[in-house]
DNA sequence: CAATTGCGGCACTGGATAGTGCCGTATTAG
DNA sequence: CTAATACGGCACTATCCAGTGCCGCAATTG
């Protein structure tokens, strides 16, 4: 039991790059249309597949979208993939450009989307909630919190909230809307709205 | 020519109740499933009519979700209709109770559903925004405004932005996080977002 | 080599639904 | 009354798509 590929087993081996090019491709489904219409047979000539291998691999269509939302790329968003500028506002103005057009476009896209899963599958919420919904908001809360140990704001009562801020209006603007969630939008958001309701410390804080 | 209901034309006339009968029942088929799985057959159940009754005043379906959509009931989010307690914070607190369970969540609900069907047409775009989303928005910028002019606060720098803060909140968490939009929620939004981020007025804003 | 499994392509079944035609009935103008 | 139109119900077609079966080929074990 060296290597042992799959155990004893005779036959071709299944290809880990089918699975991700497979997943990645019902990303690319998704993002560009709606779940409704995302079609195995659609995912499947992106991918360079057969539908026989995906049914293979999950059990059908719901499941083969759960499997790709939860590989969905959120790195950028961990505390790593993060800013770190010196002012809270920078970090912001910092997440804009490079961030904006990439990552979180497409998850904007891939969440609207599935959204009419959402209302069906419960399963559903919690893997969106996962992959995409916390890992934002959380990127929000990790950097205000941030700003507030470093003593550029005082800690504010409703941290939670605060960090849903942005995620949500960028949201609901880019499907409600349909308009662009561009640099002007977001300065109006990060100046008008999170950095206003933050406070300067007072001398209890620090 | 005195009253001439449809000039000297023979034969039944068309009910004109069937017509809101009809729209209603879309509506409220909307607000229950998705877009997707509105069929004619169901909006036809529900209105108590026949599928001919319907394709013979609409040209398909996505004619009538259209038209159902242009008919949402916005009347309470009119100058009119909203409260007027004194202060921006009880307004925000009486819009909740008896407003929230009634015309805002039926009306989250269906924008939720159509949303499916904004990628795909523009045309539902202006209509979801016509019937919905500026109404809400116009809402709370009355308020704030309203507000800001008896000299409660100073005139915010970003109005636009904080007056979408509440509806694009409160549509992220239904949405996308399946989590009820209660009292706790929206408290926090008002005081730890809104409130937060509207100052005192200076002697030079009166 | 033989057996086994992965893979792509094709054809097929089954279900759902948009849209249409027909029929019998109800309503209305002339 | 007669003609014309609205209406509900039923049946029908056309389409789209999930899911499955089969074929031939590729890879891998023994």
């Amino acid at each position: 039991m060296t290597s042992a590929p799959t155990a004893g087993k005779a036959g071709r081996r299944r290809d880990p790059e089918k699975d991700a090019r497979i997943l990645q491709a019902t990303l690319d489904v998704l993002a560009e249309t709606d779940y409704a219409d995302v079609t195995i047979e659609l995912v499947a000539a992106r991918a360079g597949a057969g539908r026989h291998t995906i049914y293979r691999r999950w059990e059908g269509k719901d499941e083969l979208i759960l499997a790709a939302i939860a590989c969905t790329d959120s790195a950028d968003l961990g505390p790593d993939g993060l800013p770190d500028t010196g002012t809270l506002r920078s970090d912001f103005l910092a997440l804009l450009d490079p961030n904006w057009m990439g990552g979180s476009e497409r998850r904007l896209r891939i969440l609207s989307s599935v959204s009419a899963m959402i209302t069906r599958t419960p399963r559903a919420v919690d893997a969106v909630t996962r992959a995409i919904v916390e890992p934002s908001t959380a990127a929000y809360r990790f950097l205000i919190q941030r700003a507030v140990d470093r003593g550029e704001y005082a800690p504010p009562p409703h941290l939670d909230a605060l960090a849903q801020v942005i995620p949500s209006m960028a949201a609901y603007r880019a499907f409600f809307m349909q308009q662009a969630v561009d640099e002007e939008f977001m300065l109006a958001i990060i100046d008008g709205v999170v950095l206003a309701a933050l406070r300067e410390p007072s001398a209890a804080d620090r």
